[in-house]
DNA sequence: GTCTATAGCCAGATAGAC
DNA sequence: GTCTATCTGGCTATAGAC
């Protein structure tokens, strides 16, 4: 296995640095409003010198996706250990660590309204490949609670899965965590409430 | 009564086309991409002359609010007339409603981030007022439904109203209706099980 | 009140020395 | 690769003639 040079191990943790203050900001202001100036002045380096690691600002917002999409793949490997626990249980687990995280604020909030963000992502092979691989894990786990009973059988996957991965943004937390009234377990088991039982009817 | 002044009407009309042209450019982008001049374009005046009607980019999106929330106050009272309809129906008309204009794409996205365009709502005197309407209206039929079993009593009637607010703005929709699978109304009665009877129970 | 033209500013991205 | 300094373009907003 080829060794790993200082060279090469200082400029993958200054990247980091790099990717975790991308990660802060774009969950604090959004994709449009963040500058790559507040970026650059947040990591402590000059503009010139992201430009030497992300080509762009696009690229920028793409490598804290990839990232973060890679943190949800390690979720779910944990989770598929367990085989004790039904499909329904790990479905509410991922939407569980997801409102973690967006209440931590580091959940990244890219609009999907800018075309130029949405073409430089789907033509980024890395993150394709990640939100694949999260959208079909999360899809057997749907398909499967479907047959057993633990999820409505009505709706198609694909709009459960939709519906997931918007509570991970969610307005809704921000709100709340903004009102002040509640702590972050109780939000998130409000959420998980409204989630998967609905407004209407009482958790059982 | 004073009568109008044709040259008012004229003035009337004309800043109800910029406001239609706001409103469609706001659902479709986003005020963070919607530049002035696409607006202007849009109308089919001069940059110059929209600032004779309007200060500032953030009182376009202001007013485009106040019209969209009257719109809302209009269906609120025509639905207080139906005196049979129980609250949990209301609130589920009322939920349809703001998904129809969403499909419409005539919902006005504004981001939560923006603080220029948040200090410019919270003083708009017009916009707040009618957000207090809307808000204790529903409130008083969450409540209401709460207390005739309508509606789930443990959960806060605040994380109630604002989970219908965020689903009048629900990514869900915008998804669905990209992937050309279903009819909108199709979307919208999905949405709407998913919103009352969440992820995880069969409807009744 | 409408227009053309432009001011003023700030963003993303780059040049070139070290 | 890092920096300082700068380019380039697009944006909000305004000046001033009509």
């Amino acid at each position: 296995m080829a060794r790993v040079s200082f060279r090469d191990q200082v400029l993958r943790v200054r990247e980091e640095a790099i990717l975790t203050s991308v990660n802060r900001l774009l969950a604090e202001k959004g994709f449009d409003v963040m500058t790559v100036d507040e970026v650059a002045a947040d990591v402590g380096i000059a503009k010139a010198s992201l430009y030497k690691h992300f080509s762009s600002k696009e690229e920028l917002a793409a490598a804290a996706m990839v990232r973060v999409l890679d943190r949800a793949l390690g979720q779910l490997g944990a989770l598929m250990a367990d085989k004790a626990a039904s499909e329904l249980d790990q479905l509410k687990a991922v939407a569980r660590w997801t409102m973690q995280v967006q209440l931590a604020g580091e959940m990244p909030s890219l609009p999907a309204q800018n075309s130029a963000l949405r073409s430089a992502l789907i033509t980024n092979r890395a993150y394709v490949d990640r939100l694949t691989q999260v959208s079909e894990q999360l899809g057997v786990w749907i398909v499967a609670a479907q047959q057993n009973g633990g999820l409505n059988p009505q709706l198609p996957p694909e709009v459960m899965l939709y519906t997931l991965f918007a509570r991970a943004c969610d307005p809704v937390l921000g709100l709340l965590k903004a009102g002040g009234n509640y702590s972050d377990e109780q939000i998130i088991e409000m959420l998980l409430t409204t989630c998967f039982d609905g407004l209407a009817s009482a958790p059982a």
